[in-house]
DNA sequence: TAAGATTATGGTGAATTGTGGGTAATAATC
DNA sequence: GATTATTACCCACAATTCACCATAATCTTA
């Protein structure tokens, strides 16, 4: 009840059930307003995990990608890549959603999840890929945030 | 009663407990304006420390994270480390939030933690590892702030 | 010095939450 | 139209979380 509505934050290890559910966080759940019907959208992330945008979020990227011209290839690929796996999925009566098979081998979902707020977004990872993807991270140059104080003030 | 509302200036030597509650300094929630609802948001620091902002405050860092493009692959690592530690947590009777056990890993934190008012949010250090990041600090170029001169007058 | 505020510490219990699985309804396939 | 596969709903259980209470110690202020 205390942050805006349809932002989420925090990190939650969760599980992928045999029947590929899992449980959106509470917490993410009474963050989500009214007009969302209780329904995500999945895709692929650009990173190797899934994305999830709550329905209105995902609205606003729909809006976006219209703007995209098809006559640039570039464009195409990148409208084809996330448009063709975006799956909208509701909540049950316990919170779970489901997952299609697609996007659990894209993103090397084992049973165990890594559940990240990201403001606008969720995103699920196989934890393990998440640890190699931080670690290369780090590897890059330290500074590299440096070059976003002018677009950002913390 | 003499700062702005939501400014914090200042230094505590507090303990956390071993439930993970630290307190928040009296004066520090004297400050508080009503619309936060005794409540902050607790998250990684840019430093090893952890950053706490009141809501109100942390509401205009969501604001600016969401205007990043997750095209970007510097912005979603950015936002996922901001985003994915950031946990909402509101004042207990008696004044104490809860920080997380990440959080307490990421910055070193036992029992005694150093609470230092940073203006527009509160920082909470291991005061070990602080003197330690001044010494580094001191031993720069300590013409280092003059860059800063067009950015703020003094 | 006395009284009031503030901080330190820990215990308790009610409410919530994550998870598993059964079953009925619906959709898809042949 | 019959059979199979898929999806959504329901119930149950265990574990955790979290807000509240109580109390002692310390500090501040009148």
């Amino acid at each position: 009840m205390t942050l805006s509505s349809n932002t989420f934050t925090g990190e939650y290890r969760y599980s992928l059930d045999t029947k590929g559910r899992v449980n959106i966080p509470a917490k993410f759940r009474q963050s989500l307003s009214k007009d969302n019907q209780n329904t995500f959208i999945a895709t692929r992330g650009q990173d190797p995990c899934i994305w999830i945008y709550p329905l209105i979020e995902w609205k606003k990227i729909e809006d976006e990608l219209r703007k995209l011209s098809s006559v640039s290839g570039i464009h195409r690929t990148f409208v084809r890549q996330i448009a063709r796996s975006a799956t909208p999925s509701t909540c049950d009566k316990q919170g779970r959603i489901m997952i299609s098979p697609s996007l659990i081998s894209y993103s090397s979902l084992s049973r165990e999840v890594l559940i990240i707020g990201m403001i606008n977004k969720i995103e699920i990872w196989n934890p393990d890929i998440l640890e190699k993807v931080d670690k290369n991270n780090i590897n890059n140059d330290p500074n590299e945030f440096n070059a976003l104080s002018d677009k950002i003030v913390l």
